[in-house]
Parts: structure tokens; sequence; C-alpha cells
RNA sequence: GGGCGCUUAGCUCAGUUGGUUAGAGCAUCUCUUUUACAAGGAGAGGGUCGGGGGUUCGAAUCCCUCAGCGCCCACCA
């Protein structure tokens, strides 16, 4: 191997990490080492199904983080000789994006509107207070969608180029652009070819702000108070009165049954019987249904339509009527179900009509009280709520028709495949299987695809109109694949033009769009081009790995491999790689709220990328972890120390580049960092960066504090023996700067630069092999260190304790050792001398373990 | 209620199949300008490995059990 090629260094007087990353940027896109090389074989091709950022915010240290992780295994396949496939896309498609547009440009959006080609904002971020929103076309809306999110593009390929992402920028992505939409409709057509996508008119949950179809996947549980009221039903035979208790007694008006336990006794007399609702009037069926709890309330509960997920199993498996009284816009509706006949039962609906649901509980306790109905007064309580993540009020169910994928939530067998799809991957952390087998076991219905939102992508459908204007749901009209991407507002069927839109006997856009996981689920057949690069995509794909947080495990992850099942039959990827959270220092998960959080962009300033992806790579694999300056501090040292101890030894000079190592504690030390070189990259095929991290810097420290000390003096000698530790050293420098370069590669480049002519980044990774095939090894190479090591400690111990420089002379050393430790004493006698100031050496054999040091130091010269 | 993870020094964490006296960094204290590095270096103190029980020659490590913390899911009358 050429440890030490024979040219001119170039070690700076003042070596510096100030401003490397901007001069190594620049020279890696120069000479381009991070371009994807798509003539390589299958076999040696890496590809990473990189998560797409949402881009509607700014870069925050979770994905500093994580995108750290993903990148230290990028360039350690690099450097093993793979054609890595890195991509990164823009997650510019969905919600958060429309709300800054809206913000931005005082627009909305109005699917049912046409295209204007020659719109312009109203105004471009400076929209005064008061401003009325200007309704523009979807088109015109996804226009300025793109506009924005071009900008905050932009700032995060700067971050993340920064922190020394070696993402192959020519492979760039959106999840908005003309090969997303293409990919996702395709697809969709696709599923609903074969039947796996499907649409239905159904309860469903309802965001009341966005005015959207929610998916389960999407909702999160909230706190809430509430008040459990009592409240009576009067039976119908006239024998007094059935209490029920609710927590929603403003939906009394769309009950549509009592239920309990069928072994409760206390209504077994009721079933089959009815009962008639308080100021309604409406007599309503009492069921049985083992779904009833006995010890909840009075056992017997009120079924709405709808006021939660139970009322929809009960209301399917008991067939009972729909009465629908909240709107989509979260307020009662105007008109009263049909249910409703008595004057009195539709006066009182006409007080709730128009009422958000909460004034509508108010104004019906208020009368539930003056009727004598309401037993008691409410109990308060609080109790866990289905909130839309994003949303700010509870869902509310309604009924509406929307697109579907199957995703087994309704059939056991299609779960079992996705189940077996999961124990395809392997996972790292093992453990995080878990949580997708949680996930897909307790899913409770299909994959809720369709969103009655505008920035998206769109179904890619239309419908006939009948003679009453009625679409034909059963029959879509489906654009050809050779037309896509298509947007039904705006494009027009086959066979139509557009002034048949909207009319009877004509057709109509479906102006749905998909859900943004719809698209985000297809991520590796959008980077890999399935639609327009076959050839490409057949060597990416399925991809090697899949990194991504474990809180998406149940969307991101679930909804990839579902779609990867139908459209490849495969497991979309080989490793899933969950990283963790960053956590607050208090160890609460970091929220982007708090005021004087630090950007990265600081850090990258204030301590160098290298630094901060120091502290990313120092977290195992999977475990959330807190955000510390602290071990920023550290990576820094980590990097002025790699900067110091290269400039040392390549001040060492070179008299005779062939010669091989021979010394045995030289040996030996090359043995111990061949042990760390195979470690390290057993470690890192198992995405164990951590681990990488914590063998090197172990070794470098080591090798830093107690070798170089040891060597010193021999390197700067000529004799046979200082050659064995000028080789020894350069060779351990070379595979250091190696070692480290996936992790610090700012650093690593800059140091390797002195001295090599090519990038330290395009490899080769070291090996065993390469360390030690020309040296005559020896088994008991541990030992010596670890006995050499000892003494040295005695010895700078003592020069402590006496309070006194470490240059300090040793007028006499006595050690005492087993008869190998004292063999392994004279094998390095003169570095161990050199590195002491021994003068006076007595070595006795003795035969405890322990190695004992007498010693006398010289009295000091000041 | 189901599942998963965690509990080791003041703090943040390693500790891979059970095996010398349980480690690192930070923090604290002491010494030290040394010619690669003072944005250095050398050392010291600090832990009954969450509690209890078991297996074993031997347990931080394996088993049982209890407790606390965190997360995911379910429950929502």
């Amino acid at each position: 191997m050429n440890d030490t090629p024979d040219r001119k260094y170039l070690v700076p007087e003042k070596p510096t990490l100030d401003n490397i990353e901007a001069h190594w940027i620049a020279n890696w896109d120069q000479i381009g080492i991070n371009a994807f090389d798509r003539g390589a074989t299958r076999e040696n091709i890496f590809s990473i199904d990189t998560p797409p950022p949402s881009v509607s915010g700014s870069l925050h240290m979770g994905q500093v983080f994580s995108y750290t992780h993903t990148d230290a295994v990028a360039r350690f396949w690099r450097m093993r000789g793979k054609s890595v496939f890195y991509p990164m896309g823009w997650d510019d498609n969905g919600l958060p994006t429309e709300r800054r547009v809206q913000n931005y440009f005082g627009v909305s959006c109005d699917p049912s509107m046409s295209f204007n080609p020659s719109f312009a904002p109203p105004f471009n971020g400076d929209v005064p207070k008061g401003h009325r929103s200007v309704a523009i076309s979807r088109p015109n809306f996804i226009q300025l969608c793109e506009q924005l999110t071009q900008q905050d593009e932009k700032v995060f390929e700067y971050l993340f180029r920064r922190l020394g992402l070696s993402v192959d920028w020519s492979l760039l992505y959106t999840t908005i652009g003309d090969r997303a939409r293409q990919t996702s409709q395709q697809a969709f057509l696709n599923n609903l070819a074969r039947g796996e996508a499907y649409s239905q008119e159904a309860p469903t949950l309802w965001d009341v702000d966005f005015r959207t179809a929610v998916a389960q996947a999407e909702l999160e549980d909230r706190e809430r108070p509430g008040a459990y009221h009592s409240i009576a039903f009067a039976r119908s035979d006239g024998i007094g009165d059935v209490l029920i208790e609710t927590t929603r007694p403003e939906l009394i008006a769309s009950c549509v049954a009592l239920v309990a336990h069928p072994d409760d006794a206390r209504y077994v007399p009721l079933f089959g019987r009815t009962v008639r609702t308080p100021l309604f009037d409406v007599e309503v069926p009492v069921h049985a249904h083992e779904l009833a709890q006995i010890d909840k309330g009075t056992g017997i509960a009120m079924v709405c339509t709808f006021g939660d997920l139970t009322d929809v199993i009960w209301w399917r498996e008991l067939n009972l009527p729909t009465r629908v009284i909240v709107g989509r816009d979260g307020r009662i509706l105007a008109e009263s179900p049909e249910a409703i006949t008595t004057p009195r039962a539709k006066e009182t609906f006409a007080q709730l009509a128009g009422k958000t649901v909460k004034q509508a509980q108010t104004t019906i306790v208020e009368l539930l009280r003056t009727s004598g109905e309401l037993h008691g007064e409410p109990r308060p309580t609080t109790h866990p709520v289905k909130f839309y993540e994003r949303g700010e009020r509870p869902l509310e169910i309604v009924s509406s028709r929307q697109w579907y994928i199957r995703n087994g939530g309704r059939d056991p067998a299609l779960r079992d495949s996705f189940l077996q799809r999961g124990t395809e991957l392997a996972w790292h952390p093992e453990f995080m299987e878990h949580r997708y087998d949680n996930w897909v076991e307790g899913l409770i219905g299909d994959w809720l695809i369709s969103r009655q939102r505008f920035f998206g992508i769109p179904i890619p459908l239309w419908y006939r109109l009948d003679a009453n204007n009625e679409p034909d749901y059963d029959n879509p009209l489906k654009p050809s694949l050779d037309q896509l991407p298509v947007d039904p507002s705006s494009d027009v069927p086959t066979g139509f033009d557009e002034s048949q839109r909207g009319i009877a006997g004509g057709f109509a856009g479906d102006l749905d769009i998909m859900d943004t996981w719809a698209t985000s689920s297809l991520t590796p057949q959008i980077a890999g081009r399935w639609i327009d690069d076959h050839e490409l995509f057949a060597r990416v794909f399925p991809m090697d790995v899949r990194p991504q947080a474990h809180e998406i495990i149940r969307t991101w992850l679930f909804s990839t491999i579902v779609r990867s099942h139908y459209e490849h039959s495969s497991a979309p990827w080989k490793n899933a790689a969950i990283s963790g959270w960053i956590l607050d220092p208090d160890r609460k998960k970091m929220s982007k709220s708090k005021g004087n959080t630090v950007t990265p962009f600081e850090l990258f300033e204030k301590y160098g990328s290298d630094a901060v992806r120091y502290w990313a790579t120092s977290a195992r694999p999977g475990v959330d972890t807190a955000f510390s300056e602290e071990q920023m501090k550290v990576g820094r040292k980590l990097a002025t120390k790699l900067l110091n101890v290269s400039k040392f030894v390549l001040g060492v000079e070179v008299v005779d580049s062939r010669v091989t190592p021979s010394e045995p504690i030289d040996v030996a030390m090359l043995q111990r960092l061949a042990q760390v070189v195979t470690e390290s990259t057993v470690a890192f095929e198992n995405f164990d960066y951590a681990r990488v991290l914590e063998r090197t810097e172990a070794f470098f420290w080591w090798f830093c504090d107690d070798y170089v000390e040891l060597v010193k003096t021999r390197a700067y000698d000529t004799t046979a023996q200082s050659a064995s530790a000028v080789i020894a050293l350069y060779r351990a420098l070379n595979t250091l700067q190696r070692l480290f370069a996936p992790l610090l590669p700012f650093v690593t480049e800059e140091v390797w630069s002195w001295w090599q002519p090519e990038s330290i980044h395009l490899g080769p990774w070291p090996t065993s092999d390469g360390i030690l095939d020309d040296v005559v090894s020896h088994d008991d190479g541990e030992q010596l260190l670890f006995t050499v090591s000892e003494v040295l400690s005695h010895i700078r111990r003592s020069k402590t304790e006496g309070k006194t420089s470490q240059r300090t002379a040793v007028e006499y050393l006595k050690i005492s050792g087993t008869a190998n430790q004292l063999n392994f004493i004279n094998s390095c006698m003169d570095d161990l001398r050199n590195a002491g100031g021994l003068s006076k050496i007595e070595l006795v054999t003795h035969d405890q373990d322990a190695i004992t040091v007498e010693i006398r130091l010289a009295p000091n010269s000041r």
C-alpha cells in the first residue's frame, strides 16, 4: 500500500478548521464526487430512499441529526466502491404550503374556477391586514405554490450542502412536480384498474376548519374537558324513563338508537322496543350489541350519526338509519332530519340550526334542564377526543364520497401480506418492527386518500353527468397514461370539450386531491424514475435503505410498502433505518415553538459542520437524543486534534517508504488498528455509524496520547528501528483519516489533501489486510500495549503526584512484573525511556499479576 | 387495557455471544507552557449498575417479579 506517496506535503504552518466547508463543497462539486454512476451494475449500487423534507418551514435540528446518519452510511458505501444513489426530494405538496401561499400572496383557491394564464398575485409577502383573499383557479394556485417553495428550497439546499450531505443534486425531485404527479396518478390508475382503489359514500372523519376528510393515520388524541350529561329517554310503553349518559347532548337530534350489552339484565326487557328521544320526540329502537359496556355510564348508550367511531360500527352492523345534523363547516344544519316531525321538535331544532357544535350544546343543555329531562347537573370530566394532527377543533364524522386504497384494514388476508412484507425488511434497530406490526394489526379501515384541498395531486378522474346533472361515480372517465399528469379541474376528458363541463349530459372533474402520503408513498418510484426510465429503476429498486423517523412508520413507511406490494410484488427496500428524535436538554421533545432555539446555520458557523455531525453520529441508531452543544465542542476538539496529529506525522521524514513495520510495539499498534477497521466495517454495514465513531475515536485518542508519545523520539531518528515507527505512523494516519471520513468529511478531506492527490471520499475504505498484509503479527500484541501503557501511566502519575512537569527526568525506575510482562517492557525499552525521561532502570521478576513500579524522580531543576 | 423502549458516576451515555479491579466524555479538583496541539497535555476524586428474588464457579449482562420514566396503539356513551 502507498502509505507515503513521494511528493512534497502541503501542511499549513497553522492548520485551521475555519472556512474549510466552503472550500471543499466547491471542490467536491467541481470533481463530482457525489455523482451517481448509472452505468454500475445492481450489486455495485447502494440506493437510498431519502426522506423528502417539507420545505414550508426551516431546517430543524431533528433533520440535521437524522440526515447526517444517512450521509455517513452513504459515504461509507461510496468509499467501499459502490455507486451511491442518493437523491434529495422536496416535499412541497400539501397543506403547510397551501397555508403559506394563502398568507403570502393574499389568495385562496377555488377549484371550480378555470385557469387564468395572465394572472398575477395581488401581493408578494406584504399582504395588508384586512385584505380579502382573491379566489383563483387551482392551476393558478399551484403555480404560486411552486413559486414560493422554490425560494425555500434554495435555502434548504444550501444548509444541506453546508452540513456536508453527499447528495447527488442532479437527482432532485419534488412531490408536486410533473414527474411526481405523473407517477402518483399512474399508480392510482393502476390501483383502480386492479381493484385496489375504490370510492365509496361512507362516514368519514372530517376536519371542520380545513374542510377535508382525514385518514386514520393522521389522527391524534387530545385530552379535552367535557361533561357527562344524564338524559332521560321516555319508554314508549309508558313505564318510566331510560337514563343514558353522554358527553355530546347536542347530538340528540341525530340519535338513531340506544344500545346495551346483550347480557345486561337491566336492559334485556327493552331490546326490540322503542324509546322516545327527549325534545325531538323521535321513536328510536333499543338494540343489543357486544360493544356496549355494562360498566360505562348507565350501561346503555345513545347511538348518533355520528358521534364517534363506535357509533359508525353500530350504525353499520345494526343497519340503523342516518340522521345527519352537523354540516361540513361544523355547524348544525338548517334542515332538521326527516324523522323530526312534531312542531315542538321542529321548533327546538330551529333554535340549534346554524350554531357551532359547542354553542348547540349550551342551548340544548338549557332546553333539557327546562324540560326536566336532564337529570342532575352535568358532571365535568376530561376525556380523549380525536383531532386531525394539524387541526384545532375536534373531528366530526360526516357522510361523504371518498377514495380509498385497500390496506388490509378490512381484509385479514391482505393485512397478513403487509405484515409479511414487514418481516422482509431488516429493521435498524430491530425493535422498531414492533411499531409496524402494532399499527398494521390495529387498522380499522381502508386508507382514505382523497382530500378536499387544493395544493396536491389531483385524483385523475372525471364523471359523466346524467340528465339530472348527477355524476356517475361507478364509471369514472380515465385519462390515458400519455395524458398524465392531468388536472380534472381544468383538463377535459377525451371525447368532451370544455363547454360540457358541469352541465347535464356533460362531465364533471373530480375536484379532490390525493393525500400527501399517497404521493410520498411512491418516493422510490419517483426518485428512481419508474415511469420514464425503466433501466434506471431496475438498477436502484428495491432500494437498499429507507431512512426515516419512527413517528411516521404508520404513515410513510407503511404506505410505501402498500404501494410497492401492489405495483412490484415486493418490499420497497432491504433495510429500514429508523432514527430517533431530538430532545431538548431537559429531555422533552424539542419544539419549534420555543423562541430561542438555535438554528443549524448558527451551529455550523460556531462549531463547524464536522462538529455538528459529530454530535449527530455519537447517538446510537434509533435512540432519542438530547440536543447538546457540549457534544459539538467535543467534536470540534476532535477535528482540531486530527489537524494537529496529521501535521505532526507528516512532519516526520520518510527515509525509505518500502520498509515494513517490524518493532513489536509498532506491529501491535497496527494490529489494534486493524481490529478497529474490522469492527467499524461490520458496524457500518449494519447502519451503526455510532459504533464506528466510538471505536475509531477511542483508538484515535490512545494513538495520540500514548503511541505517538512513545515513538516520537525514535521516529525522528534514522535507524532501522526508526523506519519501522515512521511507516507505522504513516500507515495509522492514513487509516484513521479514512475511518473518520464518512463521519467528519470536511476535516478528513482537509488533512488528506495535505499529502494525497485524490479525494478521500472516493476511497478506498481501509481494510485490515491493507494494514497487516506485509507485517508479521504477534498474538500477544494487546497485552504488550496494555503493559506498556500501564507502566507509562505509572510514570506519569508519579510526576503528577510529585507536582512536577511531565518532562522531569526519572533517576531510577524499578519495574516488577511477570517474565512475560518484563519481556514486553524490554521490547520497547527505548521508547519508554524516551517518553518517560528515564535513566537507570531495574527489572525484577515476580509472580503476581499486577505490575508494580518504584520511581525516584530527579531533583527539580528549578 | 395491549405493545415497545429506557433506568449504569453530578450530567449525557458506552458496556456486542455472562468472564480480570464496571468504562468514556462533560462537569469538579490538582499538576503542567512541552519542540503536532494551552481552543493543549498529564492525573485525581466520584458508581452497592432502579428494588427484590432466581440460574451459574461467576450476573450490569440471562430468567422471574415489582417500581418509575418515555413512546406507539386501543378505549372515547
